[in-house]
DNA sequence: ATTGGTGCTTGATGAAGGTCAATACGATTA
DNA sequence: TAATCGTATTGACCTTCATCAAGCACCAAT
């Protein structure tokens, strides 16, 4: 299929590193003009994932990094007896895979929850050039050292806090991330069900659902469905104060 | 105090990376007999520390990693309100700080439950020898990666497990780690108290104390304070099957 | 030997959250 | 429009573990 090579793929002539409005959030973070057009070249831009379709699967040969460009991602650990863990929610900015440097082989599965883009960054082209740019190198031992303190901000939260304490930690951490993105911090919908909040934080979605109507109750927040809106953010943040919480 | 450099300290005698017991374990696995001569350089070995100590504390600047060469470390997280959360136990030839890149603080504290000794890797120096060595900057992607596996897995454990399980997990894998040192899988003794296992684990100290009263009349384990011995491995493994535990 | 401190064990009781079940909602498909 | 499937809510009940409390074992210091 060689004259498929003269039909240029649409995504190709997407925007890449150097001009991406997710820079400050995602790798580029912190290198120079040059450097980032030589990432540019390293990367497979806007790879889309339909909702419900593996990125990747545990066990998966390690080959690429991948960056959320648009939607959302949930990762999930599944143990030998079928039990589902729900290790971490990813949206626009954020990579998935840095657990997989460690064994050669992804050490979760990462499903899109709605209709995605992510850029692909192969491995080896990734590794040569993070030698080449040392602020490059860096940078990816701060994302990685930054997953590891926010999966022990999350042991704490699985470890010490109670349901209401838990789900208030979520629903901040959401919508600051939403707010980082130029999104409402009062108004979102949750793209993931009751049932993968409540294994992300340890809980039945029963309680889930429970916890939610009782903030509602409260007059914290209004939930409809999926639809958020958050009423009184300081009642929220008081009853999470003195919490480690889930960073991004 | 010039004069002091010509007394030589007697640690500075001691044995290096290149003929350290732990390579296998430690941050040289994988690097060429010249490559840890390099490595050999850039370390500062065999700092004492005495139990009780911090090493490091959450907030304090990062300039070092560590590695244990003996003893046993906890390391420790404060919440604002004053909740402790222990994130870790950690052994001769593990790494501790790799969670201080990303913001340039420490993380976490650090705190020797013995009289222990350390190797401090200084972080700029390594940084440098890591852009040299690719096999060595490969392998510290390596082992941040699997610090942030190890914390998926504790995150699986605190929730999802029951108490039993979560004991069991722990007994089995601080069994598997000892062995890995040499030591016997079957006896060994608890370096940390029933708190600092109820905070690691995610349950209070009088349920971490009940459940080894009840492992032990079920004949699956003995335990005489700090002392423990593991009668019947089977049993134990047999309850953590289809878990995903904490490896290391 | 006595005292005090720290850590461990064990019992009694209660609260938080899990389990089971019935019902309702909402989106997609027939 | 109806039918269906996945998802969400709510209630009733039960299990697990936390809490409170008492007593014990061990070590260190006086």
């Amino acid at each position: 299929m060689s004259a498929a090579r003269e039909i240029i793929p649409i995504h190709a002539l997407k925007a890449v590193c150097s001009s991406c409005s997710l820079q400050e959030l995602c790798l580029p973070l912190g290198l120079a003009q040059e450097e980032m057009i030589q990432l540019d070249d390293a990367i497979n831009q806007r790879m889309p994932v339909r909702r419900g379709e593996a990125l990747f699967r545990l066990g998966d040969a390690f080959r690429s990094l991948y960056a959320v460009r648009t939607g959302f991602f949930k990762t999930v650990v599944v143990s030998e007896d079928g039990r589902e863990q729900v290790t971490g929610f990813h949206m626009a900015g954020e990579l998935m895979g840095l657990d997989a440097f460690g064994t050669d082989q992804h050490g979760c599965t990462a499903i899109a929850l709605e209709d995605c883009e992510v850029c692909e960054l192969p491995y080896h082209r990734l590794e040569n050039l993070a030698l080449e740019i040392p602020a490059l190198n860096r940078h990816l031992y701060k994302l990685m050292s930054r997953e590891i303190i926010r999966d022990q901000g999350a042991m704490l939260l699985l470890g010490n806090m109670r349901a209401e304490e838990r789900l208030a930690v979520f629903l901040l951490n959401l919508s600051q991330r939403m707010a980082a993105r130029g999104f409402s911090s009062r108004q979102f919908v949750l793209r993931m069900t009751r049932e993968e909040i409540g294994s992300y934080l340890g809980m039945k979605l029963e309680t889930v659902s429970r916890t939610f109507s009782r903030f509602q109750q409260d007059g914290w927040i209004k939930v409809q469905g999926k639809q958020i809106e958050v009423l009184d953010l300081a009642a929220i943040k008081q009853l999470v104060s003195g919490c480690i919480g889930l960073q991004h």
